[in-house]
DNA sequence: CGGCGTTTTGAGAGAGCTCAACATCGGTGG
DNA sequence: CCACCGATGTTGAGCTCTCTCAAAACGCCG
């Protein structure tokens, strides 16, 4: 889904395929920073282990994220990298990229605009999870998740999935789809969910 | 705090100051997009209305932040921004901030390097989110924002604001600090707190 | 058919929210 | 100088909602 123009083919064809064993390091906080990273499969996650040895994950990156985007304008990466599960994962080298740039201006506006959209999409998370309550949480992914009809919203991936995203328990995210559902404010079908009406306040 | 390298001098002086009453539009959705912009006092909330006419809101914007970033490469805005409260804005014109990165390499790296760290802070503000328990919560703040002696974490704002960002209401917060504080984990002082040592799980 | 993961419903407990009261502090104006 | 006001900080008590644990139905695939 996320715009991927930036990776131009010469980025490509530089890339670095590296498969990961469950808790595996791909880098460590202080390495020399080799590029940024795409998760091809399994999950890796980023952390930081304070002086008292615990760790405090920073952030679970699965397949088609990429992470360390930070580590192009800096020589060394800020964080530790490390498999959590088997994982097969690109590395993008930070010369063939900032090559790239240099040559492209398109392909860095690209790159910097993917950015900017991410940035916007996280905030968005952020905001979604200010909401207390299940039944408006769940609306608010729906009002900003509808397709082109404004009606329908897509399933990519289960419902627990989903669950996850919104920061509920899989039961939570039954129930409350259970409850919109009997009060004639959605319809699941296959796939996807159709929005019915607006929600009674 | 957040890098500002990217604002060069050009960029300031093109910059357009605006005042805003409560409840006045900045921009909205499908408008001409006139640049970033920066807040400066007051909050701005991104907001996008659905066909019934309920609006949702994507983020709330207070001082210091900047807003529209993604605009710069879209020729209209995405959303409405609407002042929450009274405000004052910078607007950063679109024409000389591109102007700008076209002369100045360095400026426009800034930028994308600023975009590529706010990234990585909001999937942690995310992370922490999934966070159910209080405790590990503010643990989880504590342990990613300490000083440069890994003990000290500098308030910034009132508690309020911090309950806030952490997701918990102030009364929570208050409780949850008293324990830690009477459990000997942290020491509230002027202006900021102490880690004492690590929690006991 | 058997096993695994998802989906679904039930019952109970606990954590944080809500409402409420009060203390504290800084500013403001009479 | 003091009374007043608003915002922050603090603690209490009760309640609601979600989490947790459990169990079962369902669908898919080998």
């Amino acid at each position: 889904m996320p715009d991927q123009s930036w990776l131009t083919p010469a980025i490509r064809r530089a890339a670095i395929a590296r498969t990961l064993t469950t808790g595996e390091p791909l880098f460590r906080l202080g390495d020399k920073s080799a590029g940024l990273c795409e998760i091809v499969s399994g999950r890796v996650r980023l952390a930081r282990v304070d002086r008292t040895g615990h760790e405090t994950v920073l952030h679970v990156a699965g397949p088609g994220e990429t992470i360390a985007e930070a580590s192009l304008f800096s020589p060394h990466y800020q964080c530790d990298a490390i498999a959590s599960t088997h994982a097969v994962v690109r590395i993008y080298p930070k010369a063939a990229i900032l090559a790239a740039f240099e040559a492209d201006r398109k392909a860095a506006q690209a790159f910097t605009a993917m950015l900017a959209h991410q940035v916007m999409d996280l905030r968005t998370r952020v905001e979604r999870r200010n909401i207390r309550s299940a039944r408006e949480r769940v609306r608010h992914y729906f009002a900003l998740n509808t397709g082109a009809d404004g009606r329908t919203v897509g399933l990519h991936g289960t419902l627990k999935d989903l669950a996850n995203e919104l920061g509920l328990t899989h039961e939570a995210l039954y129930r409350t789809l259970a409850v919109l559902e009997r009060s004639g404010e959605i319809r699941k079908e296959e796939g996807h969910i159709v929005l019915l009406r607006a929600p009674k306040i």
